[in-house]
DNA sequence: CTTATGTCAGTGAAACTGATATTG
DNA sequence: CCAATATCAGTTACACTGACATAA
């Protein structure tokens, strides 16, 4: 079969800044394609992944603070948080100490899953990004920042 | 209040790999969001588009094909196809010609929507890889082509 | 009064797996 | 028999908007 179309195919014979646009869109699949697969022994998804790291970094945080690093509402972390905290990977004090905030922790069965997940996950990343140097993949993370503050910075104000 | 947080904050003080892992997150989720933004008066999605712009590019291109375009299921364009059938964007046979092949176009419909859509997505797109000269671009491009390689090769066989 | 938070409710587009039929 | 296609059916994890109460 000739005929046969890899992805990549598709994005040819267009401009260059689309090029970046799904490649942006393919690589990023691709890592969640990989990561989805290492993480499904442990049962969880790569949301439930970045919210449990997050949580990692920033021990206590609220609700509305993790929304804001995965990029999605409060709404929807709130369920990604209810889904982990039936499952015994987290714990949130059922009243608030002063304000609304609910901070967030981690329970030693979640630390001990995501220690698992995290060397997981790191072998994938590590492997995605061994073609390049050190050098090359600081200016691509670079490039990515200065593309990210380029759409987020109001245009006309 | 002093103690807010942008969302890139929470990636600090972490490995080279996952910041480009978080990088990579964070930028299509912004552009994800800006697309959707710009097409919404158009009533289409960003998945929509996608379709609508690889049929443009790929006419007469078969379900399965724009699947892997995608990085999706043939299931999942399947249900794309179908809403963009009832709006008479494109159009399919109904019966095959040959094979099982239902070979999609876009109708006059389609191309007019398309070409608004287009135009605008264009617009966020040359925004966002505004910050970086033409050298830049397309040394990032060819790096997350590498990386992309480099997640999909077969490891181990 | 304004802002941020947590949460309930409803909804929805998009993704998946599984199974079936057909064609080459 | 095998591989690729199309498609039906069912499910689901995520994501959204809207609304409301509460706290600073």
């Amino acid at each position: 079969m000739g005929q046969e179309k890899g992805a990549d195919d598709f994005a040819r014979e267009d401009s260059l800044e689309s090029l970046l646009g799904y490649q942006l869109k393919h690589l990023q699949s691709a890592l969640r394609s990989k990561m989805d697969e290492t993480l499904r022994p442990l049962e969880l998804t790569t949301p439930q992944y970045n919210c449990l790291e997050q949580l990692r970094r920033r021990p206590g945080a609220s609700n509305s603070e993790l929304a804001r690093g995965a990029f999605v509402t409060r709404q929807t972390m709130n369920t990604l948080l209810r889904g982990l905290q039936e499952r015994g990977l987290i714990e949130r004090p059922a009243t608030a100490e002063s304000g609304r905030i609910l901070p967030t922790l981690l329970t030693s069965a979640g630390v001990e899953v995501l220690d698992q997940a995290i060397s997981r996950v790191e072998a994938v990343s590590a492997r995605m990004v061994s073609p390049l140097d050190d050098e090359t993949q600081a200016m691509v993370t670079e490039a990515l920042g200065l593309c990210i503050a380029a759409l987020e910075e109001p245009e006309n104000r």
